[in-house]
DNA sequence: CATCCTATTCTTCATACGAAAGTATTTAAG
DNA sequence: CTTAAATACTTTCGTATGAAGAATAGGATG
């Protein structure tokens, strides 16, 4: 992941308030008055309206004369701002945000995979190839829950996308990546016979051969495989 | 659409300054320092630094001390935020974007239609319903350039999303459906004999049946005379 | 060529006033 | 006396302004 250095103060306020309120810590209905904040981060008012304004337009709150700033509804939110995005990533994901996730990617990453057979350069397949190389590797000598497992995953899809040269898709697909991650990862703890690593390669082989249809089955087999994990995984959990 | 109304100073300057720099009129590289646009617009710092900040975050600047607020690269932009799409639409829609963006919706909407066919109400079924038939008697009353019938397709999208009660997936489809209506309106003079009629019926009728693989192929088949056809119109605008 | 300096621009602060809109008070009608 | 409409009040956002701090591009200096 970047890491995010030194950021101005209106930034900080806005990562502050905005992760707590996407968390649930701050719930919709609640009030925010400017001089409340202003006293709360030891800031002025031009860096706590700056944030406020920002904040507004991710969708988070709205402001009201008289009353302060209130926390919106979830439906409200702009669920594709990058940063709402990442708050919702690291406050865990609701089942229901989840299933939603999963029928997007479902719908999307098989044509990445055609679009990326379609389009692939030699570049391309040295980034996807080294990447299947060293899921491989780290899941044979560090065993499932290692976190190179995770870091080969998200540069495989990354790797795809970029194959794409598709602007748009690209970004969703960005979008999408880090939040999907962290459900493989529990996935895979219900999948640990190591047929991810099959089935990207059977994807990768596909993309390497110019097999669009090919892809695109592939991934979808892949998906599939990973759905049924998660449901287990769900049930799991919650029974 | 939407009639924004009297917006405070901070978001009409967003907005001016947001449309001239997708619209091309302030190219990349474009020097924007405080000073110059507290003048330019007549109001104070605090105004014009919320309208920076703003478009800061939506990826079209980048401020640098003892330079300015310079206009980055179209590359850099969030081609995702509902502000910077709405400033391509009224700018007119690059070819390229155009080839994107067909791309992204052939990946997602069969997706969408199938969804809808297996989660569809029957509020869902009277709202595309009323969409057909309406695009129906504008087509066969005011003939192919009636806005009616874009009005009527947006309708028939907007109803599909709702359908799928995926709110991820509205949210994407909210944000594309603008643009796609624009790529539609220079498609239909291209398809005049009104097959779009009868494909959008067919995609209406799996929905109505909960026919999933019904609805996917359909819409699929929409999408591909819309390709063609937008290609045709290409061919003929360039040559 | 390297180093230092300075001017410029962003960044933040503190304060003040105007505008909008709930809330309370007063007034008037029934 | 009760109730409702009109009025004044008060709180909070919205905007303006002046000043100080930090960072750095680009020239001055050695």
């Amino acid at each position: 992941m970047k890491t995010k250095m030194a950021r101005n103060l209106p930034t900080q306020i806005v990562w502050d308030l905005g992760s707590r309120i996407v968390s649930g810590a701050v719930p919709p209905g609640s009030i925010l008055t400017s001089d409340t904040l202003e006293a709360q981060f030891g800031v002025s008012r031009t860096v706590v309206r700056e944030a406020l304004k920002v904040l507004h337009d991710k969708g988070l709150t709205r402001a009201r004369t008289k009353i302060g700033t209130i926390v919106l509804e979830r439906e409200e939110w702009n669920l594709l701002d990058p940063d709402v995005i990442s708050w919702l990533r690291s406050s865990g994901l609701a089942p229901e945000l989840l299933k939603d996730l999963e029928e997007v990617r479902a719908s999307y990453e098989p044509w990445v995979a055609r679009i990326a057979a379609k389009r692939r350069g030699s570049k391309d397949i040295a980034v996807l190839s080294s990447a299947v190389k060293r899921m491989t590797e780290a899941f044979y000598s560090d065993g499932v829950q290692s976190s190179l497992i995770g870091e080969a995953d998200m540069a495989f899809h990354q790797g795809m996308l970029d194959a794409t040269q598709n602007e748009l898709m690209k970004r969703i697909g960005a979008l999408f990546i880090p939040l999907l991650l962290i459900r493989d990862e529990m996935v895979r703890e219900f999948v640990d016979d190591g047929s991810f690593i099959v089935q990207h390669q059977a994807v990768l082989d596909a993309i390497i051969d110019e097999d669009p249809d090919g892809a695109e089955l592939a991934m979808k087999a892949l998906l599939e495989t990973a759905s049924r994990a998660s449901s287990d995984a769900r049930r799991k959990n919650k029974l």
